[in-house]
DNA sequence: CTGAAAGCGCTAACAT
DNA sequence: ATGTTAGCGCTTTCAG
């Protein structure tokens, strides 16, 4: 009690009126005993009853909330994990934070979660603040642009997982998550061949290891059907505004295409309304089939090779949370959900 | 110097592993000057060139990352807003999440982000953990069962945001931003009558705020039509798994439907199917209106009041972050895109 | 079983 | 311009 006796405090900010919380020294205060009393009974650590009943209806009394950050600070981190993701805008995505919300909230912590809409600056900025806000682990959709980072981070001590590409030589706490690429790839060309489609058209969201693999399995698949993939039947749409275009190279090339695969979930829209806007019908005109399920697709008819990216984001906190000895390399198997698009099977 | 010479720390965690992260202690000893010199580098006070350059070497060297937590400690509370959320599967808490993350990313905080499932339970509980994470603010799309919460952390200093209804009497710092429903409701009657409807069977949602004052407008804009809407014309679907009953019951009436109205975008995929699982072809058997506008939307031909919700997202992070002094109701304006589901205008 | 006291990493007076 | 020294709210020895 001889700290600061009658000084008032020099309302150390002006219009931030930070309002003064009730920590724990009012609740020991209150309750007439020892901050560190306080803390066992919230901590549930060896109090006698009758401290115990004091303390409780002390902290009750005065709407006692405690500051998890001040916690966090003590145990080196946060609870919370960190997913940093390049456009939630993706079907796949939004199943993915299902599955990291749902192990989260099973082990009471939170998600903090941050969009880079496919910058790499965004990607390298929102990266840095999640090491900054000490989160439990990252879990990150991303490109290369943080790699390092991320290998600074697991050496730190904050598991990362990286979902969507596997990693060379992953140190401890670096973990990964993927689909298995290159069968979704065989998985579509085995499809198509068994629906009699013959000549394909490919559209990719760009260079990222998944679309490459996609195309590669999707190659060897029709390559071993005695149908290889030419060259220019694959083209690219970095957005969805370059799709129309897309679509127009693959009608320029003089071969007519039979089918039109769409090698990302987010841009199956923009495929689909490019198609039926030059009045292809589906599947009579031009066989459709595509990546990711989603709800309106079996109202659409159309055909999918699905992700399981709900269970990826489940296995993916889960491996911030257990935080195994040895990195994981994770890889998910793709799932053909036959609906009417590519026609029938022959 | 003096304090713990020799005294190695006990390793106090077995498999915590807690790496010891490099402080601003740390880089200080490095750079041979004292912690307050490297604060004032690190946030921009006033330092000798040379200096601040031997820290920033120092900081870079030893890879240091400032603790955010510690800062927000230091402030009170930290510059993450939270995100409560009943649902994400929504396509309007999507939109709304991306108009949150963007203001969020400019004034670089981060999202902190939890689903409730339409768990009151876990509402409480995810609200409280909020709090506890000293969040700047809380945007909160939920029921009543944490009202007097959110007005307790609002007296706090925690100003929230109440989204999809208005409040009663609100105190400083806690806001509302919402959609006009009444107005919403009207519109839908209006476009319905206006495409020749007569007969009209609706599915709710339940009764949250918002599903009640669609119906109400609804009402309104029949009853001034001369149609006014029979009660049992208005069914609830509290799920997906309902909503089949629902379209039964509505059957089941006796006066043949001639269009359904879906009051809440979360049900829409599922009345549709349920609508062409029975044969009915939309717009020629029946009209089918629904609310939000979604990705598919144009392909299927569906007529949606679209919800400015990416605006709604936006709106209600700036309040976290402005942290007006007066409690602000925000009202948005529906706005009908017509396109093929109730047939044409006459 | 309980209290005093030493920090956790950082900021902000207050000195120099 | 820079260092010293209190804390922020909480946990955790270490003594009673």
């Amino acid at each position: 009690m001889s700290a600061a006796v009658g000084v008032s405090p020099p309302d150390r900010r002006g219009k931030e009126r930070t309002v003064k919380r009730t920590t724990i020294g009012d609740v020991a205060k209150a309750a007439g005993v020892s901050v560190a009393t306080v803390s066992r009974v919230l901590n549930g650590g060896a109090v006698k009853e009758a401290t115990a009943t004091r303390v409780w209806e002390a902290a009750a009394q005065l709407d006692y909330t405690p500051n998890a950050l001040t916690k966090s600070i003590f145990a080196g981190r946060s609870t919370t994990i960190g997913v940093v993701i390049d456009d939630l805008t993706s079907p796949f995505y939004l199943d993915l934070m299902r599955g990291i919300d749902e192990v989260a909230a099973k082990h009471d912590s939170l998600v903090m979660f941050a969009n880079t809409f496919h910058s790499a600056e965004r990607e390298v900025a929102h990266v840095q603040t999640m090491d900054e806000q000490r989160v439990r682990g990252l879990i990150i959709t991303s490109g290369e642009s943080t790699d390092t980072r991320t290998r600074r981070m697991a050496a730190a001590g904050t598991p990362c997982v990286i979902v969507g590409r596997s990693l060379a030589d992953p140190p401890r706490g670096l973990h990964s998550v993927r689909l298995d690429n290159i069968a979704a790839g065989r998985m579509m060309a085995h499809h198509l061949i068994s629906c009699g489609r013959r000549s394909i058209g490919v559209i990719s969201a760009g260079n990222r290891p998944g679309q490459l693999e996609r195309t590669e399995g999707l190659r060897q698949g029709l390559t071993e059907a005695g149908r290889p993939l030419p060259e220019d039947a694959v083209v690219v749409a970095i957005d969805n505004a370059e799709v129309d275009g897309a679509v127009d190279a693959l009608q320029d090339r003089g071969t007519s295409l039979d089918a039109i695969v769409c090698l990302a979930g987010r841009r199956t829209v923009a495929v689909h309304s490019a198609l039926t806007a030059r009045g292809l019908r589906i599947p009579d005109d031009v066989g459709f089939l595509t990546v990711d399920d989603f709800s309106w697709a079996p109202a659409l008819g159309i055909t999918v090779i699905a992700e399981p990216s709900y269970q990826m984001g489940k296995r993916a906190a889960e491996l911030i949370v257990d935080d195994p000895d040895q990195p994981e390399q994770l890889t998910f198997e793709p799932q053909l959900i036959a609906r009417a698009s590519c026609g029938e099977n022959i």
